[in-house]
DNA sequence: CTGAAAGCGCTTACAG
DNA sequence: CTGAAAGCGCTTACAG
């Protein structure tokens, strides 16, 4: 293969002469500048990139880790990936992906070697076991999802706090006082999935405050099981006009259910869930949803990571990015029907 | 960090020495190995990836390469991934994921800077462009999903034709002699989604020998269009009892069409699908469908990819493996209902 | 069985 | 404005 010392030749010049014409990082006369790049061109030169990793101590390299539960549905998991190999690249950076189930010893592997200059964290639970490992890297680290301690590090998540108060409050102004909130399933809680109970806890909280009773519910994550939950939980409480959905298999299985109970949206019952809008057009469904934005989550971990590798960010201060909820409506919510 | 001088020192012992005792490429006494290893378990060395490929033209990592279009509708995605990366780590390797939306120049870059030992590319089309950038690289590749011409790599998917004709032969058998087939959108087609013509042509053909009436269809890939267009179809075919469905979006609208027609499965409609097995748990899909198997033929190209890299595979002989469709029975299939 | 040295392909102080 | 040389951290012929 080419190597700097071939375009070096080939331009008469020197290869650090080559290497400084190419990283611009002194001034060229732009004689030697044109030769060098027409060297390069000709040549068709890609400088070596363990060679520059060894040198520089850079790889452009960010490595991603998902963390994959058999038993969860993650819908979205595809769109954050998308969202942090996109962004990374209009940034310079390529992404190594990593899928092992014991994400702490992965991450230690790959720091250790030097293969990657940052990491990004999906799916970080409360006590996520990484985020030991993260912290005892030179590297920086961005998470996706907000753990109970997030010292030391950036992270970034839907304000879910703010989502669970934000579906209360529309459901209270339209003059709903009675409703249901379906969670993810219990093991996704117990597994520290801290979004379920933060969403859960405010809505609970904000309803005390607006007089509005809230019937909180764990549902399972996939079918048929989430399609009897939902009718468990109405059946249990008919006089409910108002279904709040932290759970997507719940969003799903919804309009079948609704239709099987002859339930019309939203002149019989309200709708708000919380999902990606990519998941929303995929299944067409039809609810007013706080969307959870797995790719623009994915994208600004990936801009605050490579500040940090940049040292751009200030070193002593470190981000809780919490994104604003927002209902996109899609007509499922009104009033109640008045009883008579 | 501590490099293997480190080690070397620690044991007593000259860097190859420490090298060799680590690669194990020589004998070395086992009183010295046993002082690198400690000095290594003590230290808490690890390689630097950036050296050793320098020194080894070896990464251990290879490039799987997505391809991702604005409208397709690709719900088993992550499931490819996810078998290679994986497999990959499995057998040493770490997975460089590429999302750039022109995968031959990122094939290139990443070739020509010999950031990966490999790759694997997912979604390939009948003319796929990024065969060329594969074959003009010195690193070999696997492919997922058979283009036109598949010389000089080696390509793994799902059987197509003989689906197809499975399908069909199965409805036959049952019975049923008029059927609807209904495909993924002519975009895909025009795309170059092989997948699509192969099984459709040879349902058709298979039909025809068969004596049985095949309709076949495009449908859209995402609701609420694909579940007009599956309404529409019955329509024009108010005496077919048999649904080919080689189209996941389909798959998902089915059983709210067929509740709105009142049409029960299997007694007044066969249905047969192909889909992942993924797919079909997360939304309970109740039809008996062909697995198309993501996991399993990501994991085969990297085994097969990286005995190339090995130079255990033989390097004359490129192979195409093209996995038997097997229809996993939910009891959609049975007799066509007796007409009186 | 072990060591000294060269080399992989870059970048970047050091010198002019 | 440019060049010669050192060094990044490995591996592996070459020599003993």
């Amino acid at each position: 293969m080419v190597n700097i010392g071939d375009v070096a030749r080939a331009a008469g010049v020197s290869r650090s002469t080559a290497s400084y014409a190419l990283s611009g990082k002194r001034t060229i006369s732009a004689a030697v500048r044109a030769r060098v790049e027409a060297a390069v061109a000709e040549l068709g030169y890609t400088p070596n990139a363990g060679a520059r990793a060894l040198a520089t101590s850079r790889t452009s390299v960010i490595a991603l880790l998902g963390q994959f539960y058999e038993d969860e549905f993650a819908p979205a998991m595809l769109q954050y990936i998308l969202g942090v190999t996109d962004r990374a690249r209009e940034l310079g950076y390529d992404t190594l992906f990593v899928s092992d189930a014991d994400g702490s010893a992965a991450l230690r592997r790959i720091s250790d070697s030097r293969m990657a200059d940052g990491f990004v964290l999906l799916n970080v639970a409360e006590n996520d076991e990484r985020l030991a490992a993260l912290r005892a890297a030179p590297q920086p680290g961005a998470l996706v999802g907000l753990p109970g301690d997030a010292a030391g590090v950036d992270a970034f998540d839907l304000d879910f706090v703010a989502a669970g108060r934000l579906m209360v409050e529309r459901m209270h102004e339209l003059g709903h006082r009675e409703v249901v909130l379906v969670s993810q399933p219990e093991h996704v809680v117990e597994r520290g999935g801290a979004y379920v109970w933060r969403l859960a806890n405010a809505a609970a909280d904000r309803a005390e405050e607006l007089g509005v009773r809230l019937h909180r519910y764990y549902g399972a994550s996939s079918q048929p099981a989430i399609g009897r939950d939902l009718n468990a939980f109405l059946d249990a409480h008919p006089a409910a006009t108002g279904l709040l959905l932290n759970n997507e298999a719940a969003a799903a299985a919804l309009p079948h259910v609704l239709q099987t109970r002859s339930l019309a949206v939203p002149d019989d019952m309200s709708v708000i869930g919380r999902y990606s809008d990519t998941f929303a057009r995929t299944f067409s469904l039809p609810y007013s949803a706080i969307d959870s934005a797995p790719d623009l989550l994915g994208r600004r971990a990936v801009e605050h990571l490579v500040s940090r590798i940049d040292g751009t960010a200030d070193a002593d201060t470190h981000v809780v990015d919490l994104i604003a909820p927002v209902i996109d409506d899609r007509g499922s919510l009104a009033a109640p029907p008045s009883r008579h």
